[in-house]
DNA sequence: CATTGATTTCAGTAATTCCTGAAAGAAACA
DNA sequence: TGTTTCTTTCAGGAATTACTGAAATCAATG
């Protein structure tokens, strides 16, 4: 089909990273044109307006413009206005950090607290209810469980997010035979570029 | 013979969480039947055959068969022999901890390790090609999260799994430092100056 | 090796999600 | 104020995903 493209159009691995990001959308929990528009803003840095990324992607304007509203609800882009130009441009976060937090903290918002509001209500009635204990102990099992990931992502989210980046770093490279792994060491320093 | 179920179907507990888990389902990745019927064998602990999960949950027995096998291939369920029967029935693994880390594992292995090839690949290819050296900047920051999160997936999911879990427990309770661990202190509305 | 009972497969269909394009809305300017 | 320029909304259609049911397959037993 297409074979040429206007010579200020995005380069190769420009194309290739918009690909790869958008079949990763699932995972995420986001469409694929969505993941596609954020890889397109992550992977030039630049800030794009709506017929940029209509153009680029070749995607309707209500595409467009959905997709960026739901990319600005997820705090992994910012809106930015240029003096004497009408038009709104749209920039991604660069830091891959704050991205991972804020799909976090959305997510646990959106899905795990309602799941969570949910359980306890059942956990609730079967506790001054007939049914058999063990079904109690599963629901426990559960929300304790989560209970324990929420903290976790309130943490990595809140203001102490990069301290716990440090963490995950540190446990990442725990070699796995020998030394021990432990949070402990992770407490210590507050370096903030160690990737 | 198996112990015979009551003409009474499941509990209204069981229900209300076969609901609320099927509900989730989208965010494991999964679809909601799948989830359903993850649920039910969670939250009765008891084994079931392809015809109990069928009327249990009104679905057809192709799709029964199917989510079934999904289910084994996500490594969250088990099969069961019994002998003198010929139905295989099926039972969830019961430590919340074990199903996080089975599906974690999956997802990495499904999704990630896939996605990290191919940006090595474009990489590769920005690194001795024409592109401009910023594309090639955020592509590494992306791979050395990627890589990050891998590694720490492997410590969780391996047979340290049980350390990390730990880890997990204490970092989610600890102030790692000093500040407290509060719920909900950090989150004012900073959508628009993520940058 | 035929029979019986259980499981898997898959083409067709149902349900859901996603995208478009036109119309309405909003904001800047004259 | 009206005009211009950009943005948002949403009904309807396109595309994708999920489910059914019957036929094929498998596996234990006589």
């Amino acid at each position: 089909m297409m074979a040429v493209k206007p010579s200020n159009f995005g380069s190769e691995a420009e194309d290739r990273f918009v690909e790869a990001w958008g079949r990763m959308g699932s995972v995420w929990g986001i469409s694929r044109t969505m993941a596609e528009v954020h890889a397109l803003l992550y992977i030039t840095g630049a800030p794009h307006c709506t017929d940029d990324v209509m153009s680029r992607l070749e995607i309707s304007r209500g595409n467009a413009s959905m997709s960026l509203r739901a990319l600005l609800d997820w705090g992994v882009i910012a809106r930015i206005h240029r003096r004497g130009d009408r038009k709104e441009y749209y920039q991604a976060e660069q830091d891959v950090w704050a991205i991972f937090r804020a799909i976090v903290r959305e997510r646990m918002k959106r899905e795990v607290d309602p799941l969570l509001v949910n359980l306890h209500e059942i956990r609730d009635h079967t506790r001054s209810g007939d049914s058999a204990p063990e079904i109690d102990t599963r629901l426990d099992e559960m929300i304790g469980f989560l209970e324990t990931g929420t903290r976790l992502a309130e943490q990595f989210t809140g203001p102490r997010g990069p301290g716990l980046r440090l963490a995950a770093t540190l446990l990442s490279k725990t070699p796995l035979g020998k030394g021990k792994p432990g949070p402990s060491e992770a407490t210590t320093d507050e370096r903030s570029d160690a990737i």
